[in-house]
DNA sequence: CAATAGATGATAATTCTTCTCAAATAACAA
DNA sequence: TTGTTATTTGAGAAGAATTATCATCTATTG
């Protein structure tokens, strides 16, 4: 860990308001050092060789934190358990970030149409074989504005 | 519940090859009355009006088993658990539908665009302050195309 | 109607996440 | 620095959501 990067994170929690420790400076480095979307145990497993004594339960905190402050992205901001939906129409869906509501918007209602070269399936980079596609609009519900969470 | 309603319920199973249960028949209708996005507690409150010795094991189990049969669709198809992400470029994910491996597409390389009549934040439908927009393109990775599951 | 493949119900087990609280650490003012 | 206060940490218990197990029961098929 160079200076410049120590500097960096200690100018971060200043913005965002939240301490400087050893430990959140040391999750947030191993974090910036990994790809993809690694789950709690796996960014536990990573921080652990550099503080074997940390805690899971300060991994789960830190990484809410550093969600909540903007530092890192959560890849699903979807309710916790398993959904369904009967609803067959095409529609996407608007999640709100605060309450986790998820409500149906229609193709044509949201304003929005995805320009694509060919039609479903189709194949993309790396040879994935599209399907359909769904659309989280992320954002604040109504409710949540005006209890102005 | 009519006589073209069980008709059709066994017409359902009998394509998708399923067995015809009285509790299956059941659950579909009573999930075909519900709205929204229910859980599966939520499902399992609304059968015990009409079948009280019903078991929550059974509900889950069927509800997997309509969604692998395409009857009703899952709402979020991401990883059960909690998942960062550190990427800040804007892209979106290829979430395969049978692994549920995520990866990312950058935005241009998807080949996809979309039209807004505004910039973001803007107001939707019902008052939702949208933020910003996630696609997630669901479909089949080629590991999981290869293996031809 | 009998044989059998599959479904159900009850509950244990598992997985993931949050909570609790005493001890340790950081922030701030003097 | 040094003391005071607020915050964070670690360890494990607790909680929530989901899956597994298995004996019993039911649907399907001929």
């Amino acid at each position: 860990m160079t200076q410049a990067d120590t500097r960096g994170f200690r100018d971060l929690c200043g913005r965002t308001g939240i301490a400087v420790t050893h430990q959140r400076q040391v999750l947030y480095e191993v974090m910036q050092g990994m790809e993809g979307h690694p789950s709690p145990e796996e960014v536990y497993a990573r921080v652990r060789k550099r503080i074997p004594s940390i805690s899971l339960a300060t991994v789960y905190k830190n990484l809410h934190l550093f969600i909540e402050c903007g530092i890192f992205r959560e890849v699903s901001f979807h309710h916790g358990s398993l959904r369904v939906e009967m609803n067959d129409r095409p529609h996407h869906h608007l999640v709100c970030t605060t309450c986790r509501a998820i409500a149906d918007v229609e193709e044509e209602e949201l304003g929005a149409v995805i320009h694509r070269s060919g039609q479903t399936p189709e194949k993309l980079p790396g040879g994935f074989l599209a399907e359909r596609f769904a659309i989280d609009i992320l954002g604040r519900c109504v409710a949540c504005q005006a209890r102005n969470q």
